[in-house]
DNA sequence: CTTGACCCTACAGTCACTTCAGGGTGTGTA
DNA sequence: TACACACCCTGAAGTGACTGTAGGGTCAAG
């Protein structure tokens, strides 16, 4: 297969497998006489592998502990089940951030009466004003 | 005040102010003799404007959109309602994708019974195989 | 006179790509 | 045979919101 075959079957673009062959993440694949790439099925079922582990959000770093743990001589289940119980606890908690984002939005966005003047706007004294508690909700994850 | 007390009274680094003027987000700020940064309470004030906003996960983008309809001649609420309620629509899809996430990764992390080989791992075996609806659970916001 | 805390600029690195510039290859049609 | 057009190649730069590093200058205390 050529490379536009490949990520048309994986649903990505060309340069991504490209960019995940640079990156170590897909091996050097094979060249015809004309430089092209040539990829077998075993590529286009590590590229999915990996598309798919990308759709959960995992971050290449937790990809490459799967694929690594796969290629080990003696490997057991217990590697991947760590890898995917760390990825839900870094889901679990960013929804619960991302929960307490809305209240102080939803609360900020109560502050205005549309029309009032921009130095009536209940909206920027809240942005101007917020304490150190509304603040401290940030990102912990690695997840947006 | 210098850049060191900004920093520690808006809760950022010194970093993270000198790039908020290269980006044009805080004005260029007056120079000692020694060429530091001098800045007054309006620059802290306006700084902390911008760390609240980011706090709330708003991008440079959104932000800018604030500060510029605060500047306008004669501004009104309505521009500053839609900022806030665009980015409440941003948190409340990226929760729900987050959502669908976890109900995926729960189900996949179900799928295996600890202590088998790989090649019975159904966790593996899940992210060989996820189909199109699984995989459709992706980013639309700029929230991670 | 030296130590240490602070300040400066300019540039590289992060992550997971995307886009661009500037080319080569291969097939179908006029 | 000439050309268009879709595809392929490499290498480098851009994205967003910073963070970190290298290599220097400033200033007050001991």
């Amino acid at each position: 297969m050529k490379i536009g075959e490949v990520a048309k079957a994986a649903q990505c673009s060309v340069e991504t497998i490209r960019y995940y062959e640079r990156e170590g993440l897909l091996p050097l694949a094979a060249r015809t006489a004309s430089n092209y790439r040539a990829y077998g099925t075993e590529h286009l079922d590590r590229l999915r592998f990996i598309r798919n582990c990308r759709a959960l959000d995992m971050t290449h770093g937790e990809i490459r502990l799967l694929l690594d743990t796969m290629a080990e001589a003696a490997p057991s289940c217990g590697g991947i089940d760590q890898v995917i119980d760390a990825h839900i606890d870094h889901v679990v908690l960013r929804i619960s951030e991302l929960q307490q984002l809305k209240t102080q939005l939803l609360a900020l966005r109560q502050r205005c009466q549309r029309d009032s003047t921009l130095d009536q706007c209940g909206i920027l004294q809240g942005l101007a004003e917020m304490d150190e508690d509304a603040r401290s909700v940030v990102r912990h994850t690695h997840l947006g």
